[in-house]
DNA sequence: TGCCCCCTGCAG
DNA sequence: CTGCAGGGGGCA
């Protein structure tokens, strides 16, 4: 579920609650979702947290605990406050463990951190920092769509490698971008006024540029809207994230379109939900 | 490059 | 009951 702007609201809200705790228990619940030998960051500090794409680490001694959160995956800490940060769902904000949890960390102020994860799609990982397993993680992921080497020229490229797919399929593809998910997809082509069916091959020069636009628009309004979802979204202070309300076009079929009335339309692209504005989005 | 699959739960 | 859900790996 989380995309690249909600793993980067976990990361901003989390690390400020766990770096500089130590890590003194591992509960693996469901041994499916949890990949290493938990024995290996038992008594280890956390000394930073970062993102990579949609993967969150945080890192400790020369070892890092990665998770990935794919469609239904959850944080929440608790400690002084509670931290919540994934998928949405009604349990996540009742008591926990709850039966979508898979893994438990207890740090040594007492603090616990819950993976959640209904449909076990996510996992938690252990990794070597030194060791080839995380460039054998990463090696094949695209850009990061906010960094400044992220450039229309790249993008360009990158698309140009999916000439026959459909803009918006291709934009999901994680070796073009890395980070974007089908909420963002669908915003993107939205903001860059293209429909999300056009073939790569048919974008025009001054459509990749609008594309990149696009993209990055779409994941910074994200990021400043604390993240998106349906229900509770909350960050370290509680704050609820909002960006579905403010959504030009995810979720948004039947209702008008922001800018001009038109009726959103919501069809189906290689099996995921795609939403546009037939009017604002060019062919 | 497209299809199926991994899972669970909810809406229609 | 069927279809759908913010992901992506493995397979032909």
């Amino acid at each position: 579920m989380p995309e690249l702007p909600e793993v980067e609201i976990i990361k901003l809200g989390l690390q400020r609650k766990i770096v500089g705790l130590k890590i003194k228990k591992i509960e693996v619940i469901t041994p499916k979702s949890f990949i290493g030998k938990p024995k290996d960051i038992e008594d280890k500090k956390v000394i930073k947290m970062w993102r990579r794409a949609k993967i969150l680490a945080i890192e400790l001694n020369g070892i890092a605990v990665l998770f990935h959160l794919k469609m239904t995956g959850q944080l929440v800490w608790v400690g002084d406050e509670k931290f919540i940060g994934g998928h949405p769902t009604p349990d996540m904000i009742g008591e926990l463990p709850n039966k979508s949890t898979r893994v438990i960390f207890t740090f040594n102020n007492g603090s616990k951190l819950y993976f959640n994860d209904q449909r076990r799609f996510g996992w938690v990982r252990i990794v070597n920092i030194e060791q080839s397993a995380v460039n054998s993680l990463f090696k094949k992921l695209g850009p990061e769509p906010l960094e400044k080497d992220f450039t229309r020229e790249i993008l360009k490229n990158k698309l140009l490698k999916h000439k026959s797919q459909a803009v918006k399929v291709a934009l999901l593809d994680q070796t073009v971008v890395s980070g974007l998910g089908n909420i963002y997809a669908n915003e993107a082509c939205f903001e860059a006024k293209i429909d999300p069916r056009k073939k790569v091959g048919e974008l025009s020069d001054n459509e990749f540029k609008s594309l990149h636009r696009g993209v990055r628009k779409a994941l910074r309004e994200g990021i400043a809207h604390g993240g998106s979802t349906r229900a509770h979204f909350v960050d370290p202070e509680g704050h609820k994230g909002y960006f579905l309300d403010y959504a030009k076009v995810y979720g948004k079929d039947k209702y008008p379109c922001k800018i001009c009335g038109e009726i959103i339309q919501k069809i189906q692209l290689k099996g995921r939900g795609t939403y546009f504005c037939s009017s604002c989005q060019k062919k």
